[in-house]
RNA sequence: GCGCCUGUAGCUCAGGGGAUAGAGCACCUGCCUUCUAAGCAGGGAGUCGCAGGUUCGAUUCCUGCCAGGCGCGCCA
């Protein structure tokens, strides 16, 4: 890449910059004070009439000097040198907003430049350096996936892949909670399924996985292996259903996943890590640094000295003095430190929101830095059949699974509809809608996009047309109706919405921008005729829809939705 | 009781110290002899939960209250 700024970037900074400069030169002549300062941002303008960008600048400066707005506005431009540069025309509007016009050259810059990149476009260096290690879904092995864990997936797959596209680098991983007492109970659990698909008249232990999936998988069992497993010493028998359960949860949990289109970098395992004695070393560090003590025959860490709100046991005072969760986790989350991540992101379901300050709290006795950890909560998800509350109980067979909701609504509207709301708030899943195949389902409005395009290029290849594409081809400045204009500043904008959105950790907000782009596209292909009598005209709007083509398409593939040639 | 999330159009939700508060769906009116009408253009629809405060300016920030959801283990 030769630039790490997108070309909207590039322009932005150059006029910030001048603002910036013209600010001092009025402060050196004591229009202004000189004990002010602001950060000039630059940003897009609701109205078109309102100008290619905007600031309210001179509005915060206003503040800061008890002067009026516009005021602070008139000096500035007075000061503003725009030699060698794309502005045509500054104007101030309403209470001091300073809005800029451009000439054409850096659209037609930012154009080439989608050209040029294609599948990469949107691709930036902001966030080179960052080595992330992004943590989400970690569901229990203990059953199948929920809509909760669709809707983690969905977030954190496509946060990391914006992540990358901002130029950082990003691992996806699952930490696996194989080790433990659930995993005592989901061994027994099938144990005792066992034996009463065996005939045997067992009951299951208690706070038991109830799960129909137990059933099946020990009638299988059962099956294949006759009662010969019951011949195993106690312990072997224990070992050998706990491992399998897990063994046969995962790889389902795995092809969920795959079904949904999102692969781990590293599925980790808490046992792995037990067995090494990870945990132990965790205790042997926070009491060398005397953060732990001894109380009711359990250890207890002093975790109040970094901002929990009490200290938390680490090793029970049961007979096997065995750890609490935080334990493991503490030393997972320093292991992947030691990977050489420099910053972590969990993504947690709304039952963990207690345990953040806890976990934060652990980092810091270890000696790191508070920031190094980030956790997102996604909320919960309540599913509705149009007025109907689906109701999520485990039992009765109802619509809960992950894999259920895939095959009532298909990956492309699940996706779709976990991201369009922000991951913190409570989301209301409308499988009716979501599953409707027509105008009513909003994914189809940005896949449409897509596949009038595709189809525009095939008419185009049936017509005949001979045209030469690209941006030493055409005649960019036919390209000039507003609904030209307003969908190229729209392509020009994604490289910057990519690293905003994924700096805020907002994914929803990239449906929105996506939303946009459709609607820009849509308005220009009512108002524009691509294939038309005149070559040259023809030839820059294929190019135009060309590069609609490529963002759709990079945007789509950010959030693992499907990008149909045809609909 | 404490903590977190949420309260914006009929419904589901964006937005966010400033320029006429937006989208999708639903409703109404137009638009297919030409590249896909899963579309476009336009319209109706909102005291931005309530009350105070900070500010030249608050729907946005602060405080209190009301309502809904979730959590508060030597579970994970």
């Amino acid at each position: 890449m030769q630039n790490s700024l997108s070309v909207l970037g590039q322009v932005k900074k150059d006029i910030a910059a001048r603002i910036t400069r013209a600010i001092s030169k009025a402060q050196d002549r004591d229009e202004l004070p000189k004990d002010i300062n602001v950060e000039v941002k630059m940003e897009i303008p609701p109205r078109p009439e309102q100008g290619d960008f905007a600031t309210g600048a001179a509005m915060a400066l206003g503040r800061q000097a008890k002067m009026d707005g516009r005021t602070v506005a008139g000096i500035i431009i007075r000061h503003l040198d725009i030699d060698d540069s794309p502005v045509l025309r500054v104007d101030i509007a309403g209470p001091g907003f300073l809005n800029f016009f451009l000439d054409g050259s850096w659209l037609e810059k930012a154009m080439s430049r989608v050209w040029a990149e294609g599948p990469s476009y949107g691709r930036t260096d902001y966030l080179k350096g960052q080595k992330i290690l992004l943590e989400f879904v970690s569901a229990n092995p203990t059953g199948p996936l929920n809509v909760v864990n669709a809707r983690a997936a969905a977030v954190g797959d496509c946060l990391a892949s914006m992540l990358e596209m901002a130029g950082a680098e990003v691992s996806r991983e699952f930490y696996v909670n194989d080790a433990g007492n659930q995993t005592d109970i989901l061994g027994a659990s099938l144990e005792a399924r066992y034996r009463q698909a065996l005939g045997q008249d067992y009951p299951l232990p208690e706070n038991s996985y109830r799960g129909e999936y137990l059933k099946d998988m020990a009638a299988a069992l059962a099956a294949e292996k006759g009662s010969s497993l019951l011949e195993l010493p106690d312990g072997e028998r224990h070992e050998f259903f706990k491992s399998y359960a897990l063994g046969k949860i995962i790889e389902w949990q795995k092809k969920t996943l795959k079904d949904y289109g999102l692969t781990f970098d590293t599925w980790f395992s808490e046992k792995s890590l037990r067995d090494t004695g990870a945990h132990n070393q965790v205790v042997e560090l926070l009491r060398v640094k005397g953060l732990t003590y001894e109380k009711d025959g359990a250890l207890w860490f002093r975790s109040t000295q970094f901002g929990d709100d009490k200290d938390r046991v680490l090793v029970k005072s049961d007979p096997n003095a065995s750890a609490t969760y935080i334990l493991p986790d503490l030393a997972y989350h320093k292991n992947k430190l030691e990977r050489g991540f420099n910053h972590l992101i969990d993504i947690l379901g709304p039952d963990h929101h207690g345990y953040v300050n806890r976990l934060a709290a652990g980092l810091m006795g270890l000696g790191y830095p508070r920031e190094v950890l980030e956790v997102l909560i996604v909320q919960v998800v309540r599913l509705v059949k149009g007025k109907e509350v689906v109701k999520m109980s485990k039992r009765g067979g109802e619509f809960i699974t992950m894999d259920e909701l895939l095959e009532e609504v298909g990956k492309d509207a699940a996706r779709f509809f976990f991201l369009m709301r922000s991951p913190e708030s409570h989301l209301d899943f409308d499988i009716d809608l979501a599953r409707l195949q027509s105008n009513e389902n909003p994914v189809f409005y940005v896949q449409y996009a897509h596949a009038r395009i595709a189809s525009i290029f095939r008419q185009a290849k049936d017509d005949g047309f001979k045209f030469a594409m690209g941006p030493n081809e055409i005649n960019f400045s036919l390209l000039r109706d507003p609904s030209e204009l307003a969908l190229m500043k729209i392509i020009a904008a994604f490289p910057e919405e990519v690293y905003e959105i994924a700096k805020a950790r907002e994914p929803n907000r990239l449906i929105k921008y996506m939303m946009d782009l459709a609607t820009a596209f849509h308005a220009f292909y009512s108002r524009c005729r691509v294939l038309g009598d005149d070559p040259d005209l023809t030839a820059a709007r294929l190019y135009l829809a060309k590069l609609t083509q490529i963002t759709l398409a990079n945007a789509l593939r950010l959030i693992g939705v499907s990008a149909p040639e045809s609909m």
